[in-house]
DNA sequence: ATAGCTGCAAATGCTTTGCAAGGCC
DNA sequence: GGCCTTGCAAAGCATTTGCAGCTAT
């Protein structure tokens, strides 16, 4: 079966990384990519494909995650111990993650500037501001 | 068996706390709040446990650690995805971590109020600060 | 043709839970 | 004594892996 497009864009993207453009791939990357800045979830982004009628396992959207990520077409955020998020948005910036519902937001840059209580999105008070600072060896 | 030390400062915590002043919990507390700030993890804190020759479970490791964060002693710290770490301070501050060892430490706060790449512990290198703001309703 | 990908199911690793036995007040 | 705690083993959940079959080039 052979009904990827030559020259689409999610095909345009994957070679340019030196991904394999096979259906799969190409079906998640449009999810992803197609619509402006997403965060996921393995689980979340394995629902959207079903509901799209994409034929996919979940084993292959961890791997594709992990893939695209490496790639550097996706960025890892760590929010929660027992959920791994991705974020389409793979420039510096951060997050607001609702607590109760364990979405995630960017944060506007205006608020990192400017961070005052009243900045927060409405309905919401701060629960905590965690900062981890990712150091490697420099060998 | 009634070995437990009546008085001891392990004991009077948790009784402030609320928490009834069982053996491994005592053990466990002086392991954590005997020798100034830690970081942990549920299997360190076990390993630790066995080498001191404590006789707890695992299970019982968990179930503490959780504990002792609801009682606001410990405070858990996220930065992997697959594993949940506690710290004893639970004042407010922020965390290098060490991606390859996975350790964590935490960042003086003059790191914070200037943080050039000099200020880098030695030998390593910035990889990413993740900062994520914490949010719940204030319903 | 063949190197790489997919899907399934089984395995893994960390964490939680159910329940009987034991310990603290 | 009564309720809380412990420990074990089993269950749970997200994620990874092994391998046979399929697919893009």
């Amino acid at each position: 079966m052979a009904d990827l497009q030559p020259n689409s864009d999610a095909m345009k993207s994957l070679r340019a990384v030196g991904l394999r453009p096979t259906r799969q791939r190409m079906a998640l990357a449009r999810l992803l990519f197609g619509q402006g800045n997403m965060h996921v979830t393995a689980e979340s982004l394995y629902d959207s494909a079903q509901e799209a009628g994409i034929q996919v396992s979940l084993a292959t959207v961890y791997n594709t995650l992990h893939q695209f990520t490496t790639a550097g077409l996706l960025r890892q955020v760590v929010v929660d111990s027992s959920r791994c998020y991705f974020d389409t948005n793979v420039d510096e910036h951060h997050h607001f993650y609702f607590e109760e519902s364990g979405e995630l937001a960017d944060i506007p840059s205006e608020f990192i500037r400017s961070m005052a209580p009243m900045d927060l999105p409405a309905g919401t008070e701060l629960s905590r501001i965690d900062i981890v600072v990712r150091l490697r060896s420099n060998g």
